[in-house]
DNA sequence: TGAACTAAGTAAACGCCGTTCACACCGTAC
DNA sequence: GTACGGTGTGAACGGCGTTTACTTAGTTCA
């Protein structure tokens, strides 16, 4: 009957206790402070135990990368559904939204997701989307994939399109591996052109208000993230909302 | 004739050598490995020895952030007399590639300065402009002062006037308290909703890049990035160049 | 010139850390 | 019941930031 074994079990069992507390310190004291020794201390047993679960340090941190992309991509479908709009529009403004409401609510973790040097600068020539867009694509592809209508009219200028067209291979292979079927009609140079754009502004506003890396001390951003949102529904051929 | 004392001549070189150390460390092996032990052993002195310029290690790597700041400034700067054209377009264009130019040749230094959660979170009032964006301002203030033509098409959205207005006090003595004189009449609500939008677009577009965070691999983004100038310009109503 | 003072550097130590290794323990499987 | 393999331990290594007491050497001033 049950197919587990005891042994099993408590694996699970203390896998789960060892990320929940890391988490916990990365949360409540910073990268910094998610030692292996902090840890198994914690869970009242001995460092080296931690190695029998992960082969190092870093590799904690990788899967601890990995959980808090999952927790997004959850809650980001959660608003999603929670909306419950069909309109294309308010869909993606929901999601924005939630991106940046998160970020400011979980710094700490927007810091090691999104702001962790780790991923080597030069580094391999195969697709990278470990633990960062994924979340992005995630959730946006299935709302390209629904309304093609993004970047219909603003189209990407004339001479960069075999660039992205090279990129359009990159971003469907993307988007298989993540198991999202897109249609090739979506995925256009002007689509791909109007991602990219959405998640660099995206990713810099936020970056900037979560670090605090404002020119000046911005008193409530708010208005100016709606500002960009609404640019950027403007360049899209999106009407207001 | 020697107001400086032989002790005052070697603590400055001391000091000079400490920092080119911590610099070199920083590039070639990474933020991690800039370690007072490492330091001392290149100096060929002891660790605790450090304590006698810098306080901590945290001391350390801010005063490395803000020499990086300097250097990268004094490289945009020279970019700029050396462009020697008095198009406001080309003088704006050549600090933005500048900065992603500098951010690609030295992702360790862009890492340490622009992307370190060291700067705490919910932080202080004041205006925070250590070791960041006052490069951008720097650069960009005088521009700005130059030629208030930015931002004079695109107008600001109405509804974000009031916001920004309590912004253009603190960016007008963020100015002053950088040396740079900016005649009011350059501060108006659009021009500082302009500067933000720069900013953020730059520093999305470079961080991504840097990190090689875009959601797929781009193989070359300098497409990418001058369509982003392109959009920039055309928005701030400046024709393209 | 020589004595008082001050700053630079040292050695030793404390308490962390990640990681390795030999070893004990116990659930599992044959 | 015995052999095996996964789980945790304890000790140890080397490295780290930092503190403390101490030596050494440059400066200052009578």
């Amino acid at each position: 009957m049950a197919e587990v074994t005891r042994r099993e079990r408590l694996r699970a069992a203390t896998e789960l206790e060892i990320r929940q507390h890391a988490h916990r310190l990365l949360v409540q004291q910073g990268q910094d402070a998610v030692t292996l020794r902090a840890i198994a201390r914690e869970l009242g047993i001995t460092a080296p135990a931690l190695y029998r679960y992960y082969g190092s340090r870093e590799d904690l941190l990788r899967r601890l990368g990995k959980d808090i992309c999952t927790d997004l991509a959850t809650e980001l479908d959660g608003k999603l559904d929670s909306v419950g709009s069909d309109d294309h529009l308010t869909k993606v403004f929901t999601v924005c939204r939630g991106f940046r409401q998160w970020a400011l609510a979980h710094p700490r973790e927007f810091a090691l997701v999104f702001a962790s040097p780790t991923g080597e600068i030069g580094g391999d020539e195969q697709i990278r989307q470990d633990e960062f867009g994924s979340v992005f694509l995630g959730i946006l592809g299935p709302l390209m994939a629904e309304g093609a209508s993004l970047a219909s009219s603003e189209q990407a200028p004339a001479d960069i399109g075999p660039e992205l067209a090279t990129n359009q291979e990159a971003l469907a292979s993307a988007f298989s591996h993540e198991g999202i079927e897109m249609p090739p009609e979506a995925l256009g140079p002007d689509a791909v052109h109007s991602l990219l754009r959405w998640w660099a502004r995206l990713y810099g506003h936020v970056a900037l208000e979560v670090f605090g890396r404002f020119p000046f001390d911005i008193r409530k951003a708010d208005r100016l993230f709606e500002s960009i949102l609404s640019e950027l529904a403007h360049e899209a051929g999106l009407g207001e909302s």
